[in-house]
DNA sequence: ATGAAAGCGCTAACAA
DNA sequence: TTGTTAGCGCTTTCAT
């Protein structure tokens, strides 16, 4: 069997009226069944179906959108990087997309583009879509003539943050990570560390700045020290840059990184400079990438829910898109899922000379230069916690 | 300074006829300007642009490709993972379908998908598309209507494979990696290893079977032993499920992974099972994912040209869209880019009692035990070889 | 339960 | 160089 028209390249397509022709219908009938509208008889239906099954028929889109005002199509602007964090809240977005109904258009905004976001918000506009979905915006250039608010005539989605768009609607979901840094950071002083480092994102990130500030808001609620903040680009190379400075100061034996990635290019450079990971130092990662879990040692991190936040955000949007009055949903914030692996651990026995009280179990504490490799405590499947 | 419309929610948006009286000019020479096309003095032009200005005019889409028969956008078929390969991928094109001026309809494939291919390209042709991008596609499950030749209307352009679609022009593009694996096993081969396993990709995928058939005909051509191939599923986990049997064998002295997750978590398995990479075994990763060169050890791997492939397939796309006659242009393969670090060496010495000739340097041979952790002989950034 | 007529906002083909 | 006239293939509104 073959799919398609199987129409010869030239012969024009078929149109409505034909299959009101062939069916003894007239074409507004056909419009009726494939809008699947009330009052037509089971029989006519099913003629106009057979007729339209025949022919190839399908509807032209065009025509569709140009006569009843609405697109049946929603826009998201994403960063264009294939990053985990952005890749996968956009495959969330293309299937929760798909699950309502609508047909998806995306636009990229690099980072440095001129245009920026307002940008790609404009070109979708351009195109035309019923809805729009901002995923994970950045701050933008100085400069550009986006810095400020854009107005929009349709309903906006800012996944990951809030956004300076004006839009009739404007709804936000899976701005959770706050919530989610702070349990981070919780469970690396419930292990017994004094207080945790933070190697941050791109502090043009929103995600990035969210992270930050549920990190330094744990630790001044519990009355820690707050360290200063070694600030990476997503990358494990800036991980790894990060990781060679702290491994210099003693004092660093907690590290809450914003993303798996430079996590583990942290750890790398931890374990070069002879630091073990968790012995001496425990690093908690942010996204829980499929590799988290077989890196040495596993690494223990706060997976997102990008299915989730997707899922709700889009339904929020299209009741938005179809019922301009009433009221935006309120949203509803996922769980926390901390994965614990084997990255983290209490702290090591403080130097002789100090009195820090060290809570939590201790360590394996094997001596230093015989392991090869470290302990791994967890070397099978994810152990999801 | 605000971008957008700035009208109020309910004023209807202005049309052409609007601008063209506004501007004291017919409605056809508004859409002359906003068309580009010749004859229109700089005058009128002026006066037309500044009119929609004012008004806030932007055409209107549906209009545009009702009239013209086209609808200016490309769709695209993605497997809907956020694996650094199809997610690269799907960046690169949606930056190729920008710098064309088209605009980018995505529609998912979710492995499983009952309507599969097939499915996601009707959904396309539904939503009005000049031309579809299939990337990575896979095999069908039997048993779907879809396992079988569909025929489209528009050009088509596979990205990594062939596939069973009749269009009136069918283009690939980034088939090539074929010969990347054969850069790879011979990378292995002249380091002096006597063969090389291979751990493969899920086989219902086009890109894996390239894969596995490069390194196949390099070792055939070579006259070396074919082991016998391990099937992963992309997943780090699979990766590390192969490496512990991989692991068991002593004459696994070298493997080619179909990417670099696999890699990474056979890599895992082996160091684990007390098996030194590269001293004992060395490995080749498919990718060069962001972390590749911060794993340990740093990963040699095969890059993918993600974005030329893009940018070369799409010209030629939208060659064929507009030019629905002409010959479709020839392909060119991209360079292949073999990224050398630390996960390779040259075997160990073979066993007192064999005699199989080894080419190439020894490794630094440290005695077993006494390495915590590894050498890692290129620890700084990524060398680009 | 079905049909007829009138646009939706553009581009295309042809004048002028 | 500019304007006029017809549609493009649907949905809408109003009849029947």
């Amino acid at each position: 069997m073959t799919r398609g028209t199987g129409r010869g390249k030239s012969a024009p397509a078929p149109r409505s009226v034909d299959v009101a022709r062939l069916a003894g219908v007239s074409q507004k009938t056909v419009s009726r069944v494939f809008n699947d509208e009330q009052y037509v008889s089971a029989d006519v239906r099913r003629r106009v179906l057979e007729a339209a099954e025949q022919l190839g028929y399908r509807r032209n889109n065009a025509a569709r959108a140009l006569a009843s005002g609405r697109t049946r199509s929603i826009g998201v602007v994403t960063l264009g990087t294939a990053l985990y964090g952005p890749a996968s809240l956009l495959m969330g977005v293309e299937r929760a997309v798909r699950d309502t109904g609508y047909a998806l258009r995306v636009v990229n905004t690099m980072e440095g583009d001129p245009a920026g976001i307002a940008g790609a918000v404009d070109s979708l506009l351009d195109q035309g879509v019923d809805g729009i979905v901002i995923s994970e915006p950045i701050d933008e250039e100085e400069g550009t003539d986006s810095d400020v608010s854009l107005r929009v005539d349709v309903p906006v989605l800012v996944l990951g943050a809030p956004s300076a768009v004006a839009a009739p609607t404007l709804l936000t979901a899976g701005d959770g990570a706050d919530l989610m840094a702070r349990t981070a950071t919780e469970h690396l002083l419930e292990l017994g560390h004094v207080t945790v480092h933070h190697l941050a994102g791109p502090q043009r990130w929103f995600a990035a700045r969210d992270r930050l500030n549920g990190w330094r808001a744990t630790l001044t609620a519990r009355g820690r020290d707050v360290p200063q903040v070694t600030e990476g680009d997503w990358s494990a190379a800036s991980g790894y840059r990060a990781g060679r400075e702290l491994a210099r100061d003693p004092a660093v034996t907690a590290v809450f990184a914003a993303n798996d990635d430079m996590a583990i290019g942290l750890i790398r450079a931890l374990t070069e400079a002879g630091r073990r990971v968790p012995e001496d130092v425990s690093v908690v990662g942010f996204d829980d990438v499929p590799v988290a879990a077989y890196v040495t040692p596993p690494l223990t991190t706060v997976r997102q829910p990008f299915d989730t936040v997707a899922q709700e955000g889009l339904k929020r949007l299209v009741h938005a898109v179809e019922n301009p009055d009433a009221d935006p949903v309120p949203s509803s914030d996922p769980p926390v899922d901390l994965v614990v692996r084997a990255s983290t651990a209490p702290p090591p026995p403080p130097p002789p000379n100090r009195t820090t009280p060290a809570r939590g179990r201790r360590a394996p504490s094997g001596s230093r230069g015989d392991t090869s490799p470290p302990p791994l405590p967890d070397g099978g499947p994810p152990s999801h916690h």
